[in-house]
DNA sequence: GACTATTTGTACGTATGTATC
DNA sequence: GGATACATACGTACAAATAGT
């Protein structure tokens, strides 16, 4: 057999669904009747739309108007350059007229732990391993589904001289403009991005469907000094992009007039 | 049944790989052993592997001496920042320094065609969709494995300018500096970053295992009056993440030396 | 090269459970 | 409750890939 027939339905499923003529929403055939139109059994016809589940294309709804759907994605740009340095774009909370600013509602769930570092954590932030730091957690919500969640880490000693850092609230006006406020301006910062799968704790926190991934950012920021913090991004990758500029901002203002804004 | 079994079993072995039990490339049990150890039908049991397999956990390998495998992952850094803005710090071929840089052995496969573009690329570009461009195609390997694959887009009319742009092979200086050589400066840039699921054709060209997303670098480059570009990287996630900086040098060289190098 | 043993892959059948309308 | 859809779980059989004899 060149290529099993599974592969073969979720060839000719996929084929429908970017093409466009299964648009976003609909309903693929359901089981029997795609038993009927392959003439195979239905436990083949399950491995077929596995497939369209794990690449993301379709989700599963039980019951009786349910079905396999074509899924659709509305994306939520999340700009990082406008977040961090201090300067008058510096914004009271960022992320919130972000996501307001597209057109969308914002809530979010704070919460700070003290938590022993893990190795990779410790060597961003030059401190020894399974070292204490503040973690600052924040669950972030758009139209009150989960999008994305920011754990965000401080080492101990820092937080004993920036006490506000262990304040379990909110900082209304941005730990980045409080610390700067201290003496601790941010000079620089070291971004990485990574795509993966999620863990099943992240998928339940972002409820996330079966074949969706995840995008990190990790921003580790330095003063002049020293590394102050490091910063994690989860987003769910299905309904999030990153964006960032780089060089002259009237160049960007003139080519991106929607990035100058908000 | 609160929890199916497939779950329990699939959150039994995740664990032992998680905390290190199951080392890196070491074998699971083969599925007679896991149906014996959890007193299930295979079919139960490959509905657990499955899972792990979607998580990116483990591969299977078929034969006498395979089974499913803990997989390992040899992350390349990609550099963002490193590529881009004429200066003293571009390099004849940022990437495969990169690569070569970081222990590896780096090779790549040119190709160029003549596209329609799509929507999306011709909004980018600030063209009429359906436009012609000129795409120049690389497919990057990492110790004879494919890594990644970079799509560049140049608007048909720049090419008529710089014909070069239609030289069937690799530039060796780099197309950033010979725009620039010819007046074309690019001042600024778009980076968009997004995370999904490979279409077949992506899994194919980089062999990814099931369970492995993409992670999409898209870089729009401007003059001080126009787009010249778009640049799609598409990494294996499994593979590679993306490294930028920002901020004073000096902060960066003195916390991250590494990146100062190479 | 042929053969065998082991392991995963494909494909079928059946039965029952759960969610939704 | 009844109808319809997907979810779980069992069983069976044979195919394909791989390593060793």
């Amino acid at each position: 057999m060149a290529e099993p027939k599974y592969r073969q339905i979720a060839a000719s499923l996929r084929e429908r669904i970017v093409s466009g003529a299964l648009a976003e929403g609909e309903r693929l055939p359901t089981e029997p009747q795609l038993q009927d139109m392959f003439g195979v059994s239905r436990n083949t016809v399950r491995d077929a739309t596995a497939l369209l589940v794990n690449e993301g294309l379709v989700e599963s709804v039980p019951g009786r108007s349910g079905g396999m759907i074509v899924r659709k994605r509305v994306t939520l740009t999340f700009h990082a350059h406008r977040v961090e340095m201090p300067g008058p774009t510096a914004e009271t909370d960022a992320w919130r007229s972000e996501v307001e600013h597209q057109g969308y509602e914002a809530s979010q769930d704070f919460q700070l732990t003290i938590e022993v570092l893990a190795a990779d954590l410790a060597e961003r932030l030059h401190v020894e391993p399974e070292s204490a730091a503040v973690l600052r957690r924040c669950v972030r919500y758009v139209n009150d589904e989960p999008s994305s969640v920011q754990f965000t880490f401080y080492p101990m000693d820092l937080a004993t001289e920036v006490r506000e850092l262990l304040s379990p609230t909110d900082i209304p006006q941005g730990t980045t403009r409080l610390l700067a406020s201290l003496g601790y301006v941010q000079t620089g910062y070291y971004d990485e991005y990574v795509s993966r799968m999620p863990t099943p704790e992240e998928a339940t926190l972002l409820r996330t469907p079966p074949g969706t991934p995840v995008l990190l950012h990790i921003r580790t920021g330095y003063t002049k000094d020293r590394p102050v913090r490091v910063s994690i991004n989860v987003f769910a990758g299905d309904r999030n992009r990153i964006v960032s500029t780089h060089g002259d901002p009237r160049v960007i203002a003139k080519f991106r007039p929607e990035e100058a804004a908000g």
